[in-house]
DNA sequence: ATCTATTCATAAGG
DNA sequence: TCCTTATGAATAGAT
């Protein structure tokens, strides 16, 4: 049998691939090739090595030891921040979201500012209300002469309405009788009742040993 | 004259170098090659690509093309944020300023929310403050008759413990007798008035046209 | 940096 | 993409 002398590796010219499926399978040793050799020298002399290669499709295949991305932020931080658009544009959603903050922020503050506001209007209602405003909200106790004097005064008006009322409604509706279960305030501890504002306000208050990385970055699965 | 035959090549173990003479030098031929490697596969195939090295003395050395930063660029906006301990810190300072804004917004949330919190126990004592809890604090004419009966005796001991005060005051701080111009609550419109809890409710080489750029940023003259 | 003997990388084809 | 073959290219070691 004859054999198929190979025509073994041939020189070729460093120029432009033309042919495209002989292209795509060079790229595809010389890519391994160089991330092979890449990897040898991380090795041999313990350096960091980053390689970041873009097809012409626009596909991406990285190497890096110990990884791509630390040596790019040492590369970067060396070298003055250069402003490309893409960076640009990722500068400008992180602001975004700054602003974002910023405006919530605001917002939650004009929220908060409100609420402060009718919790001052309540603090200040509720103030007013615990205030006694009039002499006879205080207990009868504290009363001076005078002021009881209204007061008795008023209470007989008041004594004759209650009794109207009761013969009015005694009359309209009929008879009715229960037990009588309810307490009376007006009958307190110390005997004086009155209409002590106590009682009322409801509200209180109480208020090398690793390996280099490689990867690629893509969508397909071609070379390119 | 007898040659000097060479070892040639000797086939070695891709292991680090310890001797510093030897990995030296070996550093440079490699480093050299492997840039030739990539310049070549940029030249055949076209495509883009970017080395960067970094010697054990932190000497940076980088082969790019067309350029090294258009390349890190694209690759950064490809790749979501890495966790770098450079980056980390670039970052750090970027982000401290969304963390501190999110904390702020955190706070006064919480803030917020107390507030709120604060405002419907109010709204809720107001509540509870207008319901009226007991027979007594309807306004009369809302009584049945019964409890017509209890508020009338009620007001009867009432007036009695009134008058007994007024008297023993009136023995005791001898007399004075002032004007009498505070009205009395006694007196509504209805000419009923009594303990109405309303009142109190107050809220980023072509080897044929552009050479590939290589550059060695360092700031020493060695190999490392 | 240069040389040489050798190993390694890879073009071509399957 | 992987395998094979034969050869061009890279390079370890010495100078």
């Amino acid at each position: 049998m004859a054999k198929k002398p190979s025509m073994g590796r041939q020189k070729i010219k460093i120029a432009k691939i033309e042919i495209k499926n002989h292209l795509q399978v060079t790229f595809s040793k010389r890519r391994s090739g160089l991330f092979k050799k890449a990897s040898e020298l991380c090795t041999l002399c313990g350096v960091e090595i980053s390689i970041i290669v873009f097809s012409p499709a626009g596909k991406v295949f990285s190497f890096g030891h110990p990884n791509v991305d630390s040596i790019v932020d040492q590369f970067l931080s060396r070298n003055p921040p250069p402003n490309t658009t893409t960076r640009h544009l990722i500068d400008a959603h992180r602001n975004a979201s700054v602003r974002d903050l910023n405006s919530q922020l605001t917002q939650i503050l004009n929220e908060l500012e409100a609420e402060k506001k009718r919790g001052e209007t309540l603090d200040h209602m509720r103030k007013l209300a615990s205030q006694r405003k009039y002499w006879w909200e205080k207990p009868i106790d504290e009363l001076g002469l005078n002021e009881l004097e209204q007061l008795r005064d008023s209470m007989e008006v008041l004594k004759k309405n209650v009794t109207n009322q009761t013969d009015k409604l005694f009359v309209e509706d009929k008879l009715f009788v229960e037990g009588n279960v309810n307490p009376s305030p007006f009958f307190s501890a110390n005997g004086i009742a009155m209409v002590d504002s106590a009682e009322i306000k409801p509200y209180q208050m109480n208020a090398s040993s690793t390996p280099p990385h490689v990867q690629n970055i893509g969508y397909g699965h071609g070379f390119f």
